[in-house]
DNA sequence: GTATCCTGACTGACGAGTCAATCAACTGAC
DNA sequence: GTCAGTTGATTGACTCGTCAGTCAGGATAC
């Protein structure tokens, strides 16, 4: 275990990140990763079981940071619009320090846990539903309208940061500090605040037009 | 260009449906898409020029009736909230009829988008656009407030149902039509109306913690 | 009779994973 | 301090199954 092992390991996970970014999963070989790592081919199957278990390891690395700091934002604020903010600024923020691993994880992994192990499935159920007991629990407590259920809450939540980032990852998009807390505020205002006017909520009209 | 023939060529594209719904499209084999269309091996390059072609044409057809269905929305309501409603519902009703096709559009569409063609990009980025301009005519009318770029609102709106479609696909839930109905509503409301109570809005506060 | 539909065995390329061999670092015996 | 022995890192040529796409020919319609 000395530190130059290690440092193949990782050197081989970074550029598996660039190469599924840049060709995608199924169209790159692992050659490409073993010419774009500086490593021999076989080397990298001394690492890795296999292609998938490349994977596999970013995708579970990066969510398990998720989870976390999902976790945290629950923890250290009080205000649930603070923890929403926190959220999609940690998300926002992984995508400016390394949009190739979100494209990766978004396109790879996130939208393709249909071939894909249903371990991962589980994994980014478990972040709607921590989302969804911020909500919660921001109900219970009458800051959040209850018209809306928390779990449908924390999907158009996740999935309103999710299509932001679909949308930037495709044009190489690339933000700074300051964009990344204009579009945070941004979500955070939509999924709170809504897009309709004060006067134009329909508090009562939900259940009404919600027959059987 | 006999009956029977267009049928064979409907039975390929539909049989392609199932299987890339089933299997995944990189996972599975032309030749399973012929066995499942009943259909032999080689007829399938008679009428298709590639594997890619058939989920080409695949998304092509329903992304048309996609892009319909939003400018009929446009067109036939005056009341924006009732716009979105419609879109929604056409999203949602397009799950219900056919869960396999919009399974491969969301899954296998989007995820390709990197390696596909450029051209579903702009026919996807057609689609924000107009919804775009439908909260953009809503401010200009007084009916939607104007702190959020229309946009972006386009983006939160067609994100939220994705979202809630990709959270379908992976259980294979089935809906009925008093579930479509009842998901749009919460749709159109989160969107419009957003999760917090009504006086916790603040409308002033964006600008002002929108340095930069 | 010819144009189009249809068949399925065949081929050629490609790429994941294997493996036998080399190298580098350490270990302990003398 | 050095040398045989051991363990793990590293290499890349090779294997072997797989599958997209071809093609030569048969069936059917008009």
């Amino acid at each position: 275990m000395a530190t130059a092992a290690v440092d193949k390991r990782r050197m081989i996970l970074d550029a598996a990140v660039r190469v599924f970014a840049r060709q995608g999963f199924h169209t790159c070989r692992v050659s490409d990763i073993a010419d774009e790592a500086g490593v021999a081919y076989g080397l990298v199957y001394h690492y890795f079981s296999s292609k998938d278990e490349i994977l596999d390891t970013l995708f579970l690395e990066r969510w398990a940071l998720m989870l976390a700091a999902i976790a945290e934002a629950d923890a250290a604020h009080a205000d649930p619009r603070a923890k929403l903010r926190a959220i999609a600024s940690f998300i926002l923020e992984s995508y400016r320090h390394d949009p190739d691993l979100m494209k990766v994880i978004i396109v790879e992994v996130t939208r393709a846990a249909n071939t894909f192990g249903r371990t991962h499935l589980a994994q980014i159920r478990d972040a709607y539903g921590q989302i969804a007991g911020i909500v919660e629990r921001a109900q219970a407590s009458g800051a959040f309208r209850t018209e809306i259920t928390p779990e449908f809450a924390a999907l158009a939540f996740y999935g309103a940061i999710e299509q932001v980032l679909t949308g930037w990852i495709f044009d190489e998009h690339r933000l700074d500090e300051a964009e990344v807390r204009r579009v945070t505020t941004l979500i955070v205002e939509t999924i709170c605040g809504g897009v309709g006017r004060g006067g134009d909520r329909r508090t009562s009209s939900v259940a009404s037009s919600d027959s059987a």
